[in-house]
Parts: structure tokens; sequence; C-alpha cells
DNA sequence: ATCCAGGATAGCG
DNA sequence: CGCTATCATGGA
């Protein structure tokens, strides 16, 4: 049994935070989540203001979740324009964390081409069938394999997971990372810049996914993900009428327009614009 | 059935 | 350089 203790969350909202695209493996259990940070199991339920959690865990999941991100503080960086506004009015509360650098990478090097909801049957295949399992009382959870063992792991064992042709990048980058050709807990010491160059030196690593880990793992929330659904989003609000606008200047543009936090700004229209225009296109 | 998905990359002109 | 075809799999 679980000894749960609250932590005060305010300008937090569990759900949209874990469930936003950034993170793919918390699964809805009871009133909240269940997971893992690194190799430690995890429930997770918010209660108004507060979320509860492990009490041993309470510390880890505070700076998971990043709860000290002054967030009302970010938030007024963004410009203010209509889709900004109507996405942090949908977004009320998610927070960008902070996530373990090689699960991260990894689980975002199974990304391409693939559904959010893809990705995450994707990562919750590997870490039951290769990652530790976590088990307290009623909860369970799998760790992510860690480099090494991931590079142990044969290619034929690791499609079964239906990682199809992104199986290939995941195994290589995984025998570079445990043979130390990057070392990822350096690349926190590193400038974003140096650090992007080595992360796309990785096999199947380029600047899109790059930038996912430097904003979900490394903290530097100025990164910015293009991806197809901030492609839209850019083309359609802020390049209205203008047909096929180049990548670069969507970068340049992204760097420019959103400010100091343009990482953050990201992640509010993505959650927004995905779930609502999902289903209508 | 057809198109699309939190892309990267080799190969082309 | 920039552009294009292609990669494996399942959801819409």
């Amino acid at each position: 049994m679980i000894r749960l203790r609250a932590v005060p969350a305010p300008h937090f909202n569990l759900e949209k935070t874990l469930c936003s695209g950034q993170v793919f493996h918390w699964t809805p259990y009871g009133r909240g989540f269940v997971g893992a940070i690194s190799e430690n199991l995890v429930y997770l339920e918010q209660v108004g203001a507060s979320i509860r959690v492990p009490a041993e865990h309470a510390k880890l999941a505070a700076h998971y979740l990043a709860l000290d991100h002054p967030l009302p503080a970010i938030l007024q960086t963004f410009p203010d324009d209509p889709a900004i506004r109507v996405a942090l009015e949908f977004g009320q509360g998610l927070r960008i964390i902070r996530q373990p650098p090689w699960e991260c990478l990894a689980t975002f090097l199974t990304s391409p081409l693939k559904q959010v909801q893809q990705i995450q049957a994707i990562s919750l295949a590997i870490r039951k069938r290769f990652g530790r399992r976590l088990r307290c009382g009623e909860f369970e959870a799998f760790s992510y394999p860690q480099p090494q063992e991931l590079a142990e792991i044969r290619l034929e064992k690791l499609l079964e997971c239906k990682l199809g042709f992104r199986a290939r990048n995941l195994l290589a980058t995984a025998k570079m990372v445990a043979a130390g050709g990057v070392d990822l807990e350096a690349l926190r010491h590193r400038s974003a810049e140096e650090a992007r160059v080595m992360l796309c030196e990785l096999p199947g690593v380029g600047e899109k996914i790059a930038n996912c880990v430097l904003l979900f793992a490394y903290e530097r929330l100025e990164a910015v993900p293009i991806d197809v659904w901030i492609g839209r989003v850019l083309n359609e609000v802020y390049f209205t009428g203008r047909a096929k606008v180049p990548l670069r200047e969507l970068k340049s543009f992204s760097a420019n327009y959103f400010g100091r936090y343009a990482g953050y700004a990201q992640q509010y229209l993505f959650h927004h614009w995905r779930l609502k225009y999902r289903r209508r296109r």
C-alpha cells in the first residue's frame, strides 16, 4: 500500500500535462495515472490545486512535473494574439515537464510518421517487453530499458513492438549512447546549439526530434519542434493565404515571434490544434 | 480504398 | 544547395 502525500500544485493540470504529446507512457488508473520516473514507480492524481503522490517520491515528482516553473510569468511572455489566447484557455495548467533524457530521446526516435496514440502503444510495448517491472501493491508500471539493455536486443525482437523502420535507428542510437559516443548527461552543460548538433549526430535524430529532446528533457524552453501540426498552425494562422511557406521561414518566425519561451508557446498551440481539429479535415 | 501520422535521409539535379 | 521518394504500420 502506497502512502500518498498532497503536494501543492497551483496553475497545474495533470491530465493536460501527461496527455499533450510530450510524454507517452502514463496510463490512466483509478483517479489518476500510473507510470515511472526513471526507475521509480509513481502514481499521480490531481485533487483541486494539489497533486497526490507517493510520499517517498513527492520531491522527485514535483521536479519531474516542473511544478517550480513560474507558469503565469512564462505565459505572460507570449505574444497576445487570437490563436495564443484560445490555446492558453484550452490548455490551462499544461506544463512542460523534465523527462530523463534517454527515455525522451528513445521515445521520440519512434515518433516519425506515427500518431500520438501509436507512439504511446510503442512506448508501452517496449517498456513492458524490455524494461524493468515495477510493482507496489496494486500499482504496476515498467521502466524504459537503459541504452546498454536496449543495445543488446535483436532487431527482430524490437520489431515485434511495431516500430517498423524506426527500429533500426533506435537500436543504432542505443548502441552509440551505450558506447559513450554521446554523453547525454554532459549535454545538460552545453549550449542549446551545441547540444542540438550533438543530438543530430545520432542515427534517426534530425532537427525536429533534437528540439523535442531539448524542450522536453533538457528544459531548453525556447526550442521549437516544428511538426505537421505546428506547420499547420503557422501556415493557417500566421501565414494566412500564402502557399508553401519554406520550413526555414517557419523556424525563424517561431524563434522571433513567440519570445523567450517559444517552446512552451508551441506546446499550447500543438495541444489545442491537435485535439480540436483532429476529427475535422 | 485512400490518405495521414509530433520525420529523417539518401539520392537527385 | 533544395527538392523528392521512401521507409512500416495502424488510425481516420
